[in-house]
DNA sequence: CCGTCACCTGCATCCGTATTCAAAGGGCGC
DNA sequence: GCGCCCTTTGAATACGGATGCAGGTGACGG
């Protein structure tokens, strides 16, 4: 349980005994004052003069004096630290969303501690982390590795929010409109005139794959289109795509949609470098997340966006908000982002986000240029 | 310093009282023995018989006891968690150092806390957090965003491991043998017989690039090949390698070295999509990192692949043994990757990792396929 | 049979901060 | 001038577990 730490082992890292850090105590006394005064001072809403506020901090600085954060999670009984489980970054869309949960989180104030829960590996151990580090709040994100009673495990008593991924669970789920997206792509076939759509899914199981699948089946139906047939390898990753891709070619699809980005840009490949294919003449492509790649030129991948920042906003929101627990399911609509992999249209060249152009001459000297 | 915490706000989940865990002080009476019993049932290496630390761990599970990581952690002054300190998770090759740096990390028994220092923001508010959270040991990652003095300050008084950066402050940096990763390419290209060799750099401050750029132009000199021209817009994006490309290829290269992945299928998608340049035929393309995409047939990279496992494995090591923490600068050699983005040879189909395939009927239905 | 010692166990104390409570000080109205 | 109340401050205690120290037990040798 608690004792699998082989960093039970970790040393000092400095010979000379390690100057501790000052303490609230320490500073009081150097300036006089009690070390209830320097608590106050640095507690945002506590009975304290301005004056002395602004002379204990004062100090502080001059001293180096910084509140022991973990001292205060002991008396205060809470930690300022979110949780963040997933599964897997290999998805380009997980490390885009994660990153703007983390800064969403520090703006106000709370960190990210990251599980990383994989497949065949220690869980236990690691959910068993998850209570023991008494954090605010967890945020699941995708992880579909873990079953629902593990995941009740792991946020019980605290608030939680699972993004992208469902569960029995009653517990605030957070999801783009899968169901809006699935539709808006296949709408969009249907107006480009297609006929004889094909799928290829991701993982079945827990994950949003099903319900993208059930609403595109629906969807389809609801058109009169024909489904050309549906294939899937439990993985949402480019050989997936690839594969599942070649997979519909002898169904003759004249469209493919893909449960997510990264399979139909793995399937992109697959139907023009194997299948002789051509994106969107013969089989027009559409994806789902809008990863950054997406846009590239070389793909221009139709695909359905999703909300990252509304999706992080309202994670962020109800983890800091005083609602009760309860099972909420947030859908947040994304947008219908068409390129040239459904309608041919030339893509304009990418642009540079930021950062200044340099170049430099033959002998390798490098010059700044405005 | 600590009061901008916007999560002051941040309240209690549950309306009724939360039922607090239980304490070793309550699970020790519950079973008639000491405080002190339980806590060292849960300390490895503790004084205490065999049979007791059974029983007490036996009666801990029964009650649903676990030991408070928070209170150990003002006691024995270690917190079990690392600092990691990133920038951008943008370019592909972080998110996989990071999920193999913390999977690491969790195998003895650390947690990860994950700081998101990003360009315009709160730097000074997240350099405070490292310190007041009293982390074990800071890994940075990158992060050129910071200064060496913000990176002294951060790192003060515990271990520390710099992942690809330089920095003048002693601490220890491990890194890919960047020299070598650069002959090797360099030398690649000579043996293609390639002589007019460009160079698309990155960032050219505080990070790995200015080294790769210096090995490159080193190596060119002594080979006698000619440098074409070197471009870069401070940025290590597919935009700023599209953009590098375009601007080399006035200056007639027969081959273009990019300081990495990224920018470099960036450059290949500028080349073939807006030259009408063929690789490798006409211009051979090569990179840096070994990015999963860089194996994507639609772009066959030959790059020179950073040995993750290895440099993750270092840092762990480095984190856990009792080194003095003084300045080390490890580099490990990685391996140089040929792929047809400079020979031409085509590569085979993408495998999938893992999960069983399925496919379903034009019914929807899914069914499994072993 | 008693002394010695190794091994366990419990008691008391400490980690560094938040917070309750009481007391001190100041301002104000009557 | 006095009482009252509000603000500000310090003393004391709690948070939950780790650990030094001393006491207790049993084994073993002499």
């Amino acid at each position: 349980m608690g004792d699998t730490s082989v960093a039970a082992g970790i040393e000092d890292a400095t010979g000379d005994p390690r100057r501790r850090p000052l303490t609230a105590r320490q500073l009081a006394a150097l300036i006089g004052v009690s070390q209830s005064a320097v608590s106050r001072a640095f507690t945002p809403g506590s009975s304290i003069s301005d004056d002395l506020r602004q002379r204990i901090r004062h100090s502080a600085r001059e001293f180096g004096y910084q509140p022991n954060a973990i001292a205060s999670m002991l008396t205060t009984r809470r930690t300022n630290i979110v949780g963040i489980v997933v599964s897997s970054m290999r998805n380009p869309f997980y490390p885009v969303l994660i990153e703007s949960l983390t800064q969403g989180l520090q703006k106000v104030g709370l960190q990210s501690l990251l599980f990383n829960i994989t497949p065949g590996a220690n869980v236990e151990e690691q959910l068993f982390a998850i209570r023991s580090y008494n954090v605010d709040a967890v945020v699941v994100i995708g992880a579909t590795v873990l079953s629902d009673k593990d995941l009740a495990w792991a946020t019980e008593g605290r608030k939680s929010v699972i993004l992208n991924r469902r569960t029995t669970e009653d517990t605030t789920t957070i999801c783009c409109d899968e169901t809006a997206g699935v539709r808006a792509v296949v709408d969009h076939f249907h107006t480009l005139g297609r006929k004889r759509i094909g799928y290829v899914a991701g993982l079945s199981k827990t994950g949003v794959g099903m319900e993208r699948h059930t609403a595109f089946v629906t969807r389809l139906a609801e058109l009169g289109l024909r489904l050309a047939g549906t294939a899937g390898y439990n993985d949402y990753s480019y050989p997936a795509g690839w594969r599942g891709a070649l997979d519909l070619i002898p169904a003759r699809p004249d469209a493919i949609f893909f449960a997510s980005d990264i399979l139909a840009l793995g399937g992109s490949d697959a139907l023009r470098l194997e299948g002789g294919v051509r994106i969107p003449e013969d089989i027009a492509v559409a994806g789902f997340d809008d990863i950054t790649m997406a846009s590239w030129p070389s793909y221009a991948l139709t695909t359905y966006r999703q909300p990252i920042q509304q999706l992080v906003d309202q994670t962020v929101t109800r983890i800091i908000s005083s609602a009760e627990s309860g099972g909420r399911h947030v859908s947040i609509p994304g947008e219908l982002v068409i390129r040239a992999s459904t309608t041919g249209q030339a893509t304009s060249s990418p642009e540079i986000g930021h950062g200044g152009a340099w170049t430099a001459g033959s002998d390798g000297h490098i010059s700044g240029r405005p």
